[in-house]
DNA sequence: GTAGTCCATATG
DNA sequence: ATATGGACTACG
């Protein structure tokens, strides 16, 4: 009887396929290996391993890859997570097994030279330039060498024929320096000391053969400036000092070099960085120290979640309420909750931070899923910045501006004080409407519902749903009249405009997402913000996103009702959690803050709990209200979207779903006919699974999806926002 | 993911 | 009659 493998293979596949192993290869769950597919080689994952024949015309394990295995909580994870999302399992894998491409495995030795003291046979004007620089001793690359001397390569590879050169291959700069956990530190607040023992007490490596422990995760909670990171490095330094690994997680956008630096100076170094961006040797070199246990603590984005831990004791989710966490294309996840998912399947406690938790995070704490630490006030005695609002009905700006004159005069002083300023307004762009005066066609987006809103820095109209560009017109495209658009209503580049106006010899800056020069720009212009390298800031909600800002003292919000008219159930949490971080940069340096909101509407439920600094209250009033209007705080809503074929297949799986332990609160089965009309545009043939958090509206949900124009094949399935504690 | 199929449409 | 492209499926 032949052994068979079951490997699975990073493709979209439900299954694993069966393979032979060849005799004399001896194979564990876990081992990566290669397996020929159809006319290829390529590697999976041996998932299981037995000796029932399944037919005789299987194929042969290629062979063993030299790759660490996968370790039985990380296959545990992929199981669950494909279970969970709906996903195909090899789609899982496939996360977790980005192996390097055949240029990145190729180790190329780095080789540093340095003189040896033999004088060159040959000496040329160009050898002695070299030599003039090496002669120091030092040990140089060849090309930096090459290049202060100002001549070519080749001359230094002359050299190194010659002997006045020798060439010393160098130790790879260490990827994952070993942070010291007792390295000295400023002292903590006695809240922070005290949320730091409330946190630890219950991981249960602190705990001896015995005692009692409490792996439930744990809701760090602090208002913006309360020290939350000093006090969760103090879990990471508890964690490393057992020998063990964490991971911190962090929204892309937060993982700055200020955020590193705030690192380096608890632990000594730099920690492990994981992005998008690192890529290459270098990824490949730190996913084996993680593998390996060499890293002990990786912070990163969210797909730093499905690394190789070799032993895992801490996960930390900071920020947990950022709708970053969300990954929505491939695999659907939400990386607060597989981090939960994962510290379970591992053992090792998780740690959730925010200032403004998310509905969800609330209420499993609240019912006692999770633990809930509190940290109520800001750190070194800081005060809370003071809160008003603008009554824009009764201050209202100069006809086409924006900025009240409250608002105005509070900057001018701030700025006279020498501090920093924020005008917080969450739009890019110029304006979001733009309108012929002669004939009064107003510019939409051809595939979106949406009006395009104007980038004059780009020249261009754009539509913020699904990223079509058109220059803008110099005559109305409708009439022909020439010269005569107008831009309805700010972004913030009109923002700009009417700020470079008022305070001309201030150095003014505009902050969003689409920063020319990339996300690595953006990352750098932060911290030269956060450097004070600039008076006044205007910014979309990435300036609410974990960066401390330490010469801010004013926040002026320039529309707080934005968002609360959506139709978004979650407009209220959202708009609440956004104006409460963005408010909360103020006054987290020396000097104290304040921050001033325009409004239309102050006795909104929304504004009003900002103005009062009322959460407690508001968090429990968005919850009475969705249990009054019959919707559990976090429930779940199925729909499957199938073409006519797959029917059969939906029906089933809506099945099953209702028949899972905790089903949704509905299954809907909808065919390419019921869904609506505008959604099936073109000839889509498709399934699509949607499992919403709340009991959403999920016409214009599918409709906004459709919209973003996603490559619809068969087989599409999408899964978001579930909870994953239904399913442990 | 990729190679190969079928089928429809575009092109010479 | 033959190329081109999209949708779909198999791959153990």
């Amino acid at each position: 009887m032949p052994f068979i493998a079951e490997i699975l293979i990073p493709l979209a596949l439900d299954t694993p396929y069966s393979y032979v192993v060849p005799a004399g290869l001896d194979l564990a769950a876990g081992d990566v290996v290669q397996v020929p597919l159809g006319p290829r080689e390529i590697v999976g994952v041996v998932w299981g391993l037995g000796d029932t024949a399944g037919g005789s015309n299987l194929r042969p394990v290629t062979g063993r890859l030299p790759y660490p295995p996968l370790s039985d909580p990380l296959r545990s994870l992929v199981d669950w997570i494909a279970r969970y999302t709906l996903a195909p399992k090899g789609s899982a894998l496939a996360m977790v097994l980005r192996l390097p491409d055949e240029a990145a495995a190729v180790e190329t030795v780095r080789v540093a030279v340095r003189i040896t003291g033999k004088p060159p046979a040959r000496p040329t004007a160009a050898r002695s330039k070299i030599l003039a620089v090496a002669v120091d001793g030092a040990l140089r690359g060849k090309s930096a060498l090459a290049k202060e001397a100002g001549v070519s390569l080749s001359v230094v590879d002359g050299l190194i024929d010659d002997g006045a050169l020798e060439a010393v291959a160098v130790e790879p700069e260490p990827v994952a320096p070993r942070p010291d956990p007792d390295f000295p530190r400023t002292p903590l607040s006695p809240a922070q000391a005290e949320a730091v023992t409330a946190l630890v007490e219950g991981f249960p490596w602190r705990r001896g053969p015995g005692e009692e422990t409490d792996n439930r995760p744990v809701l760090l909670e602090g208002v913006t400036g309360s020290g939350k990171t000093e006090v969760y490095f103090e879990a990471v330094a508890a964690c490393i000092r057992e020998g063990r690994q964490a991971l911190i997680l962090m929204p892309e956008i937060a993982l700055t070099a200020q955020f590193l630096d705030r690192f380096a100076a608890r632990f000594g170094v730099r920690p492990a960085a994981w992005h998008s961006g690192i890529g290459g040797k270098r990824r490949e070199r730190l996913r084996l120290a993680v593998a390996e246990g060499e890293a002990l603590v990786v912070v990163g984005a969210r797909s730093a979640l499905f690394l190789p831990f070799a032993r895992l004791g801490l996960i930390v989710v900071d920020e947990e309420h950022e709708t970053a966490y969300k990954q929505e294309d491939g695999v659907h996840y939400h990386a607060r909750d597989m981090a939960v998912v994962r510290g379970r399947l591992e053992g090792c406690p998780v740690v959730l931070t925010s200032a403004t938790p998310a509905i969800e995070t609330r209420v499993n704490a609240a019912r006692g899923r999770y633990r809930h630490v509190l940290l109520p006030e800001r750190f070194g005695g800081r005060r809370l910045p003071d809160i008003a609002a603008i009554d824009m009905r009764l201050d209202q700006p100069e006809r086409g501006r924006f900025l009240s004159p409250p608002l105005v005069n509070a900057v001018k002083s701030t700025l006279e004080r020498g501090e920093q300023a924020l005008l917080f307004l969450n739009r890019r762009g110029y304006a979001p409407l733009t309108l012929c005066r002669a004939c009064g066609h107003r510019y939409q987006c051809k595939n979106c519902s949406t009006w395009l809103v104007e980038h004059r820095f780009r020249r261009a109209l754009v539509c913020h749903q699904c990223g079509y560009t058109e220059r803008r017109p110099e005559a109305c495209t409708e009439c022909g009249t020439f010269d005569n658009l107008t831009a309805c209503g700010p972004g913030v580049e009109r923002i700009a405009e009417e700020a470079a106006a008022l305070f001309p010899d201030r150095r003014i800056v505009v902050l969003s997402s689409d920063f020319p020069g990339g996300a690595e720009r953006l990352r750098q212009e932060l911290d030269a913000v956060a450097a004070g390298e600039c008076d006044v800031v205007i910014g979309t909600q990435l300036v609410a996103k974990g960066h401390n800002f330490p010469f801010l003292t004013l926040v002026g919000v320039l529309d707080a009702d934005i968002g609360l008219t959506s139709g978004d159930p979650r407009a209220a949490e959202r708009t609440f959690q956004l104006l409460q971080q963005v408010t909360g940069r103020a006054g987290r340096g020396e000097k104290p803050g304040r921050a001033l909101v325009q409004t239309y509407q102050p006795d909104h439920p929304v504004i009003a709990a900002l103005l009062s600094g009322d959460a407690e209250r508001f968090y429990a009033e968005e919850i009475q209200a969705r249990e009054a209007a019959g919707l559990p705080p976090f429930g779940r809503l199925a729909a499957l979207i199938v073409s006519a074929s797959e029917r059969e297949t939906a029906e089933a799986h809506g099945q099953a779903l209702a028949r899972a332990a905790d089903p949704p609160d509905g299954v809907m089965v909808l065919g390419p006919a019921e869904a609506p009309l505008a959604l099936v545009r073109g000839r889509y043939r498709f399934r699509l699974l949607v499992k919403t958090e709340r009991n959403v509206d999920l016409q214009a949900y599918l409709r906004a999806w459709i919209a973003r124009g996603p490559k619809v094949r068969g087989n599409v399935r999408v899964a978001i926002d579930v909870d994953p504690q239904s399913f442990l």
